[in-house]
DNA sequence: CTGTTAGCGCGTTCAG
DNA sequence: CTGAACGCGCTAACAG
C-alpha cells in the first residue's frame, strides 16, 4: 500500500480529534503545560498510526530554514574530504542541522550551480579547497559561506577554517634536510590544481629550500603522477635524491615510476606525501606525510556556520598539521 | 550587501510591472504564445538584476515533488560508491533531477532515520550495498525505492540493479585454479560484512572450488586485513598459495602481511582483489581482480527509479563484471 | 488548556 | 494576452 497519500497534519488532527495546531505542539514537543498529557498521547498514537511523517517542503516553507547545509568539495574521491564531511556531520547532528554533500562536478573549477543541482533549499554553504573563481561563484548565493582551506585574505566568507598547509611543508622540508639531503637535490612533484592550498606548499617548500626546486605537475591520480615522476627522472643531469610530493596519492604514483627505474624507495631516493590517508600505510615502504585533522577542519566549519546563522561573530581559525616520519625517507646514499 | 532580503517572485513582478503569474510563466518556459515577446524580456530582465532565486521549498510544496533522490551508500570512503554517484548524477541532471548523498552512519547498518538528517525533501530513494535490515528501515519511508547490488530476491524495492557478483568470483576463481593453485591450498580474506554481495562472493568461490576453504573476516580496512591476513598465516599446516580477496583494499593489506612474513607475492603467494579501484594499480605488484561497472550501476539505478516515477513498469536488471589479470597471481612455486 | 486564523512563496486555475 | 484569487501543509500568533 506504498501507493496511498501521504497523510497530512490535518489527517492526524482529525483521527486524534484535536485541531492541527495542536498536533504542530505536540509533535514539535513543545506542549509543555500547554496541551494535557492525555490528549497529546492521542495525537502522538494517531500520528504513529497514520504513519505521519511532516511534509519538509511545508515546514521549511513556513519556517523559512531548512537546518540544512550544503559542503562543496572538489572531489568525494578522496579521504579526506570524506573525513570533513564526517566531522561536519556530527556537529550538524548534534544541533538537529543535516548536511548535503555536493561534489563540484568540474573537479575544483566554478560549481555549477550547487543550488540548482544539490535541489535542496539551504540554510547555508561550506566549502572546501576550492579555487578563488568557484568561490565567486558559490558566494553569489547571497547564502551565509564558510570557506576551508582557502585562502584566509580571500574576501566574501563569513568564517574561514584553514590549516597549517605552509608549516607542515616546512617541516617535511626541513625533516629532509636534516636527513642530509641538498636543496639542489630535492625535486617537487605538484598537485596541477590551482588552489590556496597547493599554492602554499609550493611557496613553503621554496621559501624553506632556499631555492624553488625543479617541478613537474599532475593530476591526482596515481598513473598521472607517474607520468609526471618519469618526466623529472628524463631531465638532464642526476636524479634528485628526494622528492616532495603535494599528497599522498602522487607520492604512490611517484614510487610506482622510481622503481620503473631501478631506484629503490628510500635508499636511492626519498619520497614525501601530504595527508596521511590510509593509503600512506598502505603502500610499501610506508609514507613519510603530513597528517591533517580533517575531521576537525569538518566540524570547525559546520560551528561556525552555525555560528554565522545564529548571528554570532564568527571567525578565522588555523588547525595545527602534524609530521609523520614512515618509511620512505632516509639519508641520501652519497651525503 | 549579503543582508539584503531574496527578492521573491512577487518582487520581481513588481519590479517587471507584470503580474505574479507572468513572471511565474515566463521563468517556467511555458509562456508561447501567452505572453508578448517583449514582457517576457522585461521579466526575464528584471529577475536576473534582482538576482532572483526561486524559493525551492515553495516550489517544492506547491508542486508536492522536488525532482530530488536520495542515494543512501554504506560508506564514503570508497571509490566504488563515489562511482555510483557520478553515474547516477549524470542521468538525473539529465532530467532535471538532483542526488543528494546519504552515507549511513552506522556503515551498513540500519540507516538512522535517512530522511530526518539528509533533510532534503525527497522522491525517491537509491540504497547500495545494504544490509537487509536496513532496507526494511528505508523501506518504511513509503517512497519508491531502487535497491543497486542487493539481494534480488528481497521483498520491497519498485526495481533492482545488481551486478553478476557470482560470475565475477566464479571467473577470478578459475583463474587461480587455472594456474595450478590446488583447491585445497586457497583462502579466502573475507569481508566481515553482513550484506548479500559478500555472502554471493563466499558462496560462488565455495562452489567453484567444492569445497569451504579456510575464511578469515575483517573489515574494510588494510590495518585490519593485515591482522587479519596474519591470522590465517598463524593457522597450523602450510599456508596457502592463493589468497582471494573480497575487496581490493583487502588485497592490499593482505599483500603487506604475506610481505612482513617474508612471503613474495605472487612468487609465494597469489593474491586476488575485487573492484578494480585505483588502488589496485597503484600498488605494487597491481592486483589481478575483478572490474565493475560501478557508474553503469548508478545510471541504472537512477533510470529505475525515474521509470518507477513515471509509472512506468521498472524491472530487475543484472550488469556483467570483468575479470582484470595483472601481476598478483601466479602459478605455484610447487606445482 | 485548546481551537481559529493567517500567511510563508510559489504555480495554476479562471475571469477579464 | 494578463491579473486576481486560491491553496499546497505547516506553524506562530491570538482568541476563547
Amino acid at each position: 500500500m506504498t501507493d496511498t497519500a501521504r497523510p497530512t497534519s490535518r489527517d492526524v488532527a482529525r483521527a486524534a480529534g484535536v485541531s492541527q495546531a495542536t498536533v504542530s505542539l505536540v509533535l514539535g514537543d513543545k506542549w509543555r503545560g500547554r496541551v494535557s498529557e492525555r490528549t497529546a498521547d492521542t495525537v502522538r498514537t494517531a500520528a504513529r498510526d497514520l504513519g505521519y511523517r511532516p511534509n519538509l517542503a511545508a515546514r521549511n516553507l513556513r519556517l523559512g530554514r531548512t537546518r540544512t547545509a550544503l559542503l562543496v568539495v572538489p572531489t568525494i574521491t578522496n579521504e579526506y574530504f570524506a573525513r570533513v564531511y564526517t566531522g561536519a556531520a556530527r556537529v550538524a547532528d548534534d544541533h538537529g542541522f543535516g548536511v548535503v554533500l555536493y561534489p563540484s562536478p568540474e573537479g575544483v573549477g566554478p560549481a555549477r550551480d550547487p543550488f540548482g543541482s544539490a535541489r535542496a533549499a539551504l540554510d547555508g554553504v561550506i566549502a572546501s579547497s576550492m579555487a578563488a573563481d568557484a568561490l565567486a561563484a558559490i558566494g553569489d548565493g547571497g547564502l551565509p559561506l564558510v570557506m576551508l582551506d582557502a585562502d584566509p585574505a580571500a574576501p566574501g566568507p563569513a568564517a574561514t577554517v584553514n590549516l597549517a598547509i605552509a608549516d607542515g611543508m616546512r617541516q617535511i622540508t626541513r625533516h629532509v634536510l636534516g636527513l642530509g639531503h641538498h636543496p639542489g637535490d630535492i625535486a617537487h612533484l605538484a598537485a596541477d590544481i590551482d588552489t590556496w592550498t597547493f599554492h602554499e606548499r609550493a611557496q613553503a617548500l621554496a621559501d624553506t629550500l632556499g631555492t624553488t626546486p625543479p617541478t613537474e605537475r599532475s593530476p591526482l591520480a596515481y598513473q598521472d603522477a607517474r607520468r609526471a615522476t618519469e618526466r623529472l627522472l628524463a631531465r638532464p643531469g642526476p636524479p634528485p635524491t628526494a622528492l616532495i610530493c603535494d599528497d599522498d596519492v602522487l607520492a604512490v604514483g611517484a614510487c610506482k615510476a622510481l622503481r620503473g627505474h631501478g631506484l629503490r624507495v628510500p635508499d636511492d631516493v626519498s619520497v614525501t606525501g601530504y595527508d596521511d590517508s590510509a593509503l600512506a600505510t598502505a603502500v610499501e615502504p610506508e609514507l613519510t606525510t603530513v597528517a591533517l585533522p580533517a575531521d576537525a577542519v569538518g566540524a570547525q566549519g559546520m560551528t561556525a556556520l552555525l555560528d554565522t546563522l545564529a548571528d554570532h561573530p564568527a571567525t578565522g581559525t588555523e588547525l595545527p598539521v602534524r609530521l609523520v616520519v614512515r618509511g620512505s625517507t632516509a639519508p641520501p646514499r652519497h651525503p
